[in-house]
DNA sequence: CTGTTAGCGCATTCAG
DNA sequence: CTGAATGCGCTAACAG
């Protein structure tokens, strides 16, 4: 591997002009400029990031670990929706801000955490994202040796955290059902038990309230629940408990696409026309799911890209010592119309 | 950040002692080592590996490169079932070795690929993987001043690449399907411009030649085609165009579970019963599908993880300097049973 | 078993 | 505008 001396030698200059040149630096001579420049593209010289950070302690390596970014606790071998757009943000705006990723993702032990913690401070990263499958909170109690973004979790702490606003997008969802004229509503959520669920319960209920929806004409209940790590699909259930109330709704918003999928086969069999008798609103912007199925879903994307460019753009400012971010920042979604949701709903029998 | 000086200095000995003791040298009295260990704990020393890789030569950095994680060409923003296995297999598996992982994605155009090239040709990384979205041809002409491993795509030259077998896979689904009892057989399959959908398209003739099927029994139709990188559905044609032959299929065979799935829906409309009146068969094992609809998928599960795992093996051998690596690996995958693939075919009016 | 010396490739400091 | 000397933190080669 060519070295600066190398290059030095054949322009007939010494190292440090090479330097300046590799540097734009100022104070060169054109014509010198133009000398080294060609010695450089000869010999195909690449400075060495190793050496060069040794000197001025920046080695431009961000590292980011993902929590299983293979598997969702409770759906293994299931590749979450959130991870990739999150990965896919950061390493993009690391890139145009000139850092590279030392990428890691967790298996199962949270020890395998701290091992790579202890990794990435040999390689001297200049800071660390951790990007959760699930949005919740997190406990990485231990002082870190460099800035940490959290990215989809938060902890108790001040550590910088990017999240879904769940509860504001699904009061968006809830209101858009309402302004498309239902007032008998039911929402079939996701489990209690985590964050995202207890979220979006708080934004149906801010919706259904700030409507003045009585309490008789609005109805929760979860489509699955979590026994450990385990998912207890109650979806058929929930599905007759609904429907079980006087009050029938006319509009059903859902937790994510896969159980909307799923429910429209249960609504079927329990002689209900989807997008006709009754109107869907899924969450999540499965693409697998939301074009492929029989009304195509109208549904709550999160913008989990700009998720992680928000991560990394907060940890830049922090790594160039700017410590007036805010400490957690909420980032909503947006509704995509398809077809599920029909503007006009059933007049009241 | 302390350096081994400073450890070497608490300990009372020499720097190249502390040196000995975190590499885990011999010729260290343990009184001596456990010393050092203790100041080493106490100072919170953490090696310097750029300066380490200064002088051994190594950094015990590896790059890869994914073509679009976040998108397949045909599918925006839709992320693809091969990547994240690929990624999470060859990041356990250079960990497992203790190289380090940097990781960078590519957006559109390929100049960034040699931009990128750049980048860790600074880092000094001792290799790289290159992951494409889908299994295809790829020309990286350009000599890399580092070993190279194609993952799902392979090029025209002698670069060691880990392709699946697509041809094996789908003689399976189909040697299945005619085990089971089917003796007149259909497949839906993937564009024939895309290398999946030529192998796929071999697989399927050679199990149907070797069962000695006569033509009129099987049927191949391509689900949907590809205009330049827009993708055009005729899954309702080809589905008519099977059942008008006069020697209508038991069973089908589709080219993904997206194509499947759609067809559940279309087969019905037809008259037809999924999973009575033919059997089907997936290809994918794409788990937020086939676990979900009725009937369940019966589906060909490429082993991707595998696959990442099997690139980051041969290019540690390749950094070792071990290059008696075959060519290109192809590695097969293996049938789900669900329910879409009933056991015993419908008989013969 | 332990220490000394040298130098990896580069940037920084100071001197021309 | 340019260059020489110094040292970043560590390991290799060699002495003791």
């Amino acid at each position: 591997m060519t070295t600066i001396h190398d290059v030095a030698l054949k322009a007939g200059v010494s190292i440090k002009t090479v330097s300046r040149v590799v540097n734009n630096e100022a104070n060169v001579r054109e014509s010198t400029k133009k000398r080294v420049k060609e010695a450089i593209e000869e010999l195909d010289f690449t400075p060495h990031l190793g050496a060069r950070s040794l000197r001025s302690k920046r080695t431009g390596l961000v590292a980011m670990i993902t929590g299983g970014i293979f598997s969702q606790p409770w759906r293994p071998f299931q590749t979450g929706l959130s991870t990739i757009p999150i990965v896919h943000g950061v390493q993009h705006t690391l890139r145009a801000a000139g850092k590279n990723l030392l990428f890691a993702d967790l298996t199962d032990n949270e020890a395998d955490f701290f091992d790579l913690v202890r990794v990435f401070r040999s390689h001297r990263v200049e800071g660390m994202l951790f990007s959760s499958t699930f949005h919740r909170e997190v406990s990485i109690t231990s002082k870190l040796p460099f800035p940490l973004v959290l990215v989809n979790c938060f902890d108790a702490h001040t550590t910088p955290a990017i999240v879904p606003d769940d509860q504001l997008a699904q009061k968006l969802v809830v209101q858009d059902m309402i302004e498309n004229g239902h007032q008998s509503i039911a929402m079939v959520g996701l489990p209690l038990s985590i964050t995202a669920g207890q979220l979006r319960h708080a934004g149906f209920l801010e919706a259904v309230e700030q409507a003045g929806i009585s309490s008789e004409h609005f109805c929760f209940v979860e489509g699955f629940k979590l026994a450990g790590e385990h998912e207890v699909n109650v979806l058929d259930q929930a599905l007759t408990q609904i429907f079980s109330n006087n009050k029938q709704p006319t509009a059903i918003c859902f937790g994510n696409d896969l159980m909307t999928m799923r429910a429209l086969k249960s609504l079927e069999n329990m002689g209900i026309q989807p997008g006709l008798d009754v109107a869907l609103w899924g969450f999540d912007n499965d693409l697998t799911i939301c074009d492929s199925v029989h009304p195509t879903l109208t549904t709550m994307s999160l913008p989990y890209r700009e998720m992680g460019v928000a991560a990394a753009k907060t940890l830049i400012n922090r790594i160039n010592g700017d410590e007036r971010c805010s400490l957690r920042k909420k980032i909503c979604g947006y509704i995509i119309k398809r077809q599920s949701s029909h503007p006009i709903p059933p007049v009241e029998a």
